[in-house]
RNA sequence: GGCGGUAUAGCCAAGUGGUAAGGCAGAGGUCUGCAAAACCUUUAUCGUCGGUUCAAAUCCGACUACCGCCUCCA
């Protein structure tokens, strides 16, 4: 089957054929850095890392880039309340973007640029915007003539006339007086006193928000790249007009493949989780109750355009999911120390199917839904495999091997052994005895004080062993 | 107002014409000293109304509810 992905622009599923052969040229819109993420952000982090994890496993070579906005109104308000240079506010957050996404288990991206690395390539690009008649500057702010671009309102399938109408109401005075046409944007504004500005052909000032992106992901990735991300917030007006700033500058067609992903949504009537409702938490906060892997598992396992409802009881149901994949993946490594040196053709062969199917449902615009159902599949082969009373290694080591490549696609990293803690050892030990003496209540006590620790411990034919229970 | 999205069992959620995947929770069972884990069995007619069809959750029309974008926002 062949990779399909839902493009937002023409709002249909195409198959993907990548520019270069092999090579896949992703841009996603990343954060401004004013705060710590929140969970709406590290879902759009997560989904987009999903993905390029996917392209990955069929053999692509990802060139990803997603930026840093480190400099806009919003910084610009949250360094004069805080009395830190702009600089300073930026540096501070992404440093926890990267410990917080690090959690996350993301992968880094190839290049993470940063708006205010890039002023000279912007006031390239916009006075080339100038000379090509797409832009004009008035008192020190220059604005793009969006209806100059023909297809403009396409992305967002907006029709301009009624755009005007609403734009008009948002806009203010003092811009609209500007501007030739309501819906013209600011490619560069002027700083007013105090503000950080850089020197320019117009007068002291800085980006505009839209700006940034067409610079850098025209600058990284080239003139045409092949998938651009984001929020699905960000379709309209931020997408467009990269879309229009860069398609005018270039003469090119920018990115063939628009993808957005849906929102985190909270409450009982799923409202959108953002920083403007005020109804967010913060990566950095969850974290300090949830287990990372807990938070990833549940937001990689949503098809990234559908919401993500966020709750506890979707956290729990994240930890028992994973919980029940971890597992068997213990059950599995559990009878590899009295397998027979061999293997079993007829479930390697099961494997296989397993492991087509779960392509087939992630080559449907990552059909993660359809996907991890298949891993489920696969554990449940494992585990019923596992209670064979002859079990083969060779077999074993393939579906432990695929749960892992499978679910590492998820950002699930399962691996044997994480913790080694004498203590808990000795304590087995003891109840082990006291199991044999058939002092029953000792042996319960001690399974008890260690489920306080969150230490659980399982008696199989095979032994004692113990695991850790995920927080959430 | 314009545009877009969603509506399937207690919960999460697959499924785009042939009589509803999977997971969680619940119930029963196997295993266990008891547990845990695992495995087996078990639980829906698909927002409302109308239409097309031999046949619709799936196509068409109307309606309702919720969310989002049009202003900063992943």
């Amino acid at each position: 089957m062949v990779l399909k992905v839902y493009n937002s622009l023409t709002n249909k599923l195409e198959n993907f054929e990548p520019i270069q052969a092999r090579k896949v040229s992703m841009y996603v819109c990343g954060p401004t850095v004013y705060n710590y993420i929140h969970v709406g952000n590290a879902r759009s982090v997560v989904a987009f890392d999903t993905i390029r994890r996917y392209f990955e496993y069929l053999g692509y070579d990802v060139n990803y880039v997603s930026n840093f906005t480190d400099v806009d109104d919003k910084m610009i308000k949250a360094v004069a309340e805080q009395g830190i240079t702009v600089s300073e506010l930026a540096d501070k957050f992404i440093k926890a973007y990267f410990e917080d996404t690090k959690a996350l288990n993301v992968e880094p991206a190839t290049k993470n640029p940063r708006a205010t690395d890039n002023i000279a390539d912007i006031i390239a690009f916009v006075s080339d915007l100038i000379d090509k008649g797409y832009a004009y500057s008035v008192d020190g702010n220059v604005y793009y003539r969006a209806r100059k671009f023909k297809t403009y309102g396409e992305l967002g399938h907006e029709d301009l006339d009624t755009l005007e109408s609403g734009a008009s109401q948002h806009v203010s005075k003092e811009e609209l007086k500007q501007k030739e046409d309501p819906i013209d944007f600011a490619l560069w504004k002027a700083a007013k006193s105090g503000e950080i500005s850089w020197d320019s052909p117009w007068g002291k000032g800085r980006p505009g928000w839209h700006i940034e992106c067409s610079v850098m992901s025209t600058k990284y990735l080239g003139d045409n790249f092949d998938i651009h991300g984001g929020g699905i917030d960000l379709e309209f007006p931020h997408h467009e007009n990269e879309r229009a700033q860069s398609e005018a500058k270039t003469g090119e067609k920018f990115v063939n493949y628009w993808l957005h992903n849906g929102f985190v949504t909270v409450g009982d009537d799923d409202e959108k989780m953002s920083k403007s409702l005020g109804n967010f938490v913060t990566v950095h906060d969850l974290l300090q109750k949830v287990d990372p892997e807990v938070l990833r598992f549940m937001m990689s396992t949503t098809q990234y355009r559908r919401p993500v409802h966020f709750s506890q009881a979707g956290i729990n149901e994240a930890a028992t999911n994973l919980n029940k994949i971890q597992t068997a993946y213990r059950n599995l490594d559990y009878r590899l120390q009295d397998a027979d040196a061999d293997n079993d053709p007829k479930v390697d062969q099961e494997v296989r199917q397993i492991q087509a199917d779960f392509q087939d449902a992630m080559d449907d615009d990552f059909n993660v839904q359809n996907g991890i159902t298949e891993v489920y599949e696969l554990a449940k082969l494992g585990n019923v495999y596992s209670e064979r009373p002859v079990v083969f290694a060779d077999t074993i080591k393939l579906i432990m091997q695929r749960l892992q490549q499978l679910t590492s696609i998820f950002g699930v990293d399962l691996k044997i052994g994480s913790f080694n803690d004498q203590e808990v050892e000795n304590l087995i030990e003891e109840r082990n005895q006291a199991r044999a003496d058939k002092n029953f209540a000792r042996s319960d006590e001690i399974r008890d004080e260690l489920k306080e620790q969150g230490i659980i411990l399982e008696d199989t034919p095979q032994g004692t062993r113990f695991r850790r229970e995920n927080k959430v």
